[in-house]
DNA sequence: CTCTTGACTGAGAGTAACTCTCAGGTTGTA
DNA sequence: TACAACCTGAGAGTTACTCTCAGTCAAGAG
């Protein structure tokens, strides 16, 4: 079992967030010891991953919330689960080829100012820009 | 020159948003018509563009807005510019890392839910989880 | 010549997701 | 017995949108 800062310690989250999310209700079944400290057992520490690589994916805690009810259903809800993570695994694709786009164009900017640099000790006036 | 419903098409932004960064004065230079309808010239445009770059890549809007005001000081500001775009990119690239994990546990959970209900056409019970 | 439609405007309220501060409680070590 | 190192909840503050609203203006329809 785990207090709240090894959980934010080995998950990157910081202890803030995670007390955060725990009173959003996103980590069921957290146990308290007699200090009412929450103690987490290693299938929350699962919930806690979860829950960080959807956030990181760009899902909202409302609708993450949403999916850990759906687990808390039981087998049932198997199905639902399955599409829900499938759709954001795809959004998470979309989302991590935008944001490969915008890294290409700050390469270009480096580059770009690289070329400044070196033809500005040349003495060369450089065409100020972005 | 382009009405910030045109820019805001074809950067993906939204025209608040747009609108909201122009208020924070993130766009320098910007003209107006005599009926006060803000017109960007295509330098505006790539400012636009450099923006999203950094605010994609995880910077704030308060360290862009520094980036940008050292644009607007000339030449004299590029070394200290291609720092700041240098560290974003690398940056960003460990943020691309950290995302491509939380995927590939995003693919892991896809992989296990299609087993569980394959299993579970198969009336085997599968262990409830997450 | 008025009327409607559509794009823009600023001001400001609302929201999501943290993030931090604070006062207080418990426990383990010097 | 003091104090450092944890934990707690409540609540304020911050960032970055996001939306609503009332109003302006210009062009086209009737």
């Amino acid at each position: 079992m785990y207090t709240i800062n090894e959980v934010a310690n080995f998950t990157g989250l910081s202890p803030h967030t995670v007390r955060f999310y725990a009173k959003k209700e996103l980590f069921p079944n957290i146990i308290r010891n007699h200090q009412n400290v929450r103690l987490f057992s290693s299938k929350d520490v699962e919930y806690v991953e979860i829950v960080k690589a959807l956030r990181m994916t760009g899902m909202s805690l409302e609708n993450i919330k949403q999916y850990i009810d759906l687990c808390e259903q039981g087998s049932d809800t198997v199905e639902e689960r399955y599409n829900i993570i499938r759709d954001q695994q795809l959004l998470a694709e979309d989302y991590l080829q935008e944001v490969t786009q915008q890294i290409m164009l700050l390469r270009k900017k480096v580059n770009y100012y690289q070329q400044a640099i070196k033809e500005g000790e040349e003495n060369i006036i450089w065409n100020p820009h972005i």
